[in-house]
DNA sequence: AAAAATATGTCAACTATGCTGACTTAAATT
DNA sequence: AATTTAAGTCAGCATAGTTGACATATTTTT
């Protein structure tokens, strides 16, 4: 069953960009896949795993920095933050410059989790950069910063790794 | 607020594939949020979005085969389906070779939103690959590729795109 | 021809994860 | 003192996934 596209004048340009929406689609699809069986075990889904993640990635992180990398609503956020915290994957401590804040770390039993699921993408990526190697590289890097909308997320990849 | 990461030897690596985890994490939550903020309007959400982009792509797509592409079950896929069916957004029609298929085309309504929602994501893709340069969109294609559990879906991209 | 397998569809119930809107509390800022 | 901000909470709703059981039509196998 082949693909069959546009109508378009511009067919091979038009060809070139469905199959990167398809590749993202693809990709993404399987690079989730392996946590998210992970996660059922502890009762958890992806969304659990975003937060111990950036938890994890950002120390002492705010509720409200957090807010701004999942880009979903507090209610939300706090449905799975409130687990992690209750179960012991999450601490919370107040801020010291601003009282209202509560920054947020992973516990040990978090941190475990945390490798657990990183594991199986980190493996992921190791094995695709390995097979590519490091001008492809490079070069993924370049479209898919692209591919985000905001200068501000594009800056926290800004130290290059050699 | 900088990112932290290991206490691992090998931390300049460590470093480059948790950059390769979150970039795939920021660039999909942008790609998604404009058809996601279209979709609303029809009543629909990112399910149907799949299944009016891949419907389009293979026209006389077998149900299996979708199923195949989605990786979800049968009865997640038929009720989205279902309604865009109803909602004369998809025609069925029976298999010639196989009469107990049910073969998936858009109907004109179906083509118009299946383009309206395709032109947001082709619009990124342009923007990333034209400021990346075609160098860098075949190390992008490369490590994507690598990123895919199957060759089954590698296959679907093989033929190369000048 | 009968039996088994396959393709599709359906009912019911459950879970996860997002949303809106309204409201509270505590702390910082004006 | 008033306002704004950070965080949390309650209630209700929608979407999209899951499992399990079962039905029907058709094709394939024995």
């Amino acid at each position: 069953m082949p693909p069959v596209a546009s109508n378009d004048p511009a067919v091979p340009r038009d060809e070139e960009l469905r199959q990167g929406i398809e590749m993202m689609f693809f990709a993404y699809r399987d690079f989730t896949a392996e946590p998210d069986a992970i996660l059922t075990d502890y009762g958890f889904g992806r969304a659990h795993h975003r937060v111990i993640y950036f938890v994890g990635r950002y120390p002492d992180c705010s509720v409200s920095a957090l807010l701004g990398i999942l880009q979903i609503t507090k209610q939300s956020l706090n449905r799975v933050l409130g687990q992690l915290v209750r179960e012991g994957f999450i601490h919370q401590s107040r801020g010291q410059r601003d009282r209202r804040q509560r920054l947020l770390q992973l516990t040990r039993k978090g941190r475990e989790l945390e490798a657990t699921l990183t594991a199986t993408q980190r493996a992921r990526f190791a094995r695709a950069y390995r097979a590519a190697g490091a001008e492809a590289v490079a070069g993924f890097r370049q479209v898919i910063l692209g591919l985000m909308s905001s200068d501000a997320d594009r800056e926290r990849f800004e130290r290059t790794t050699a």
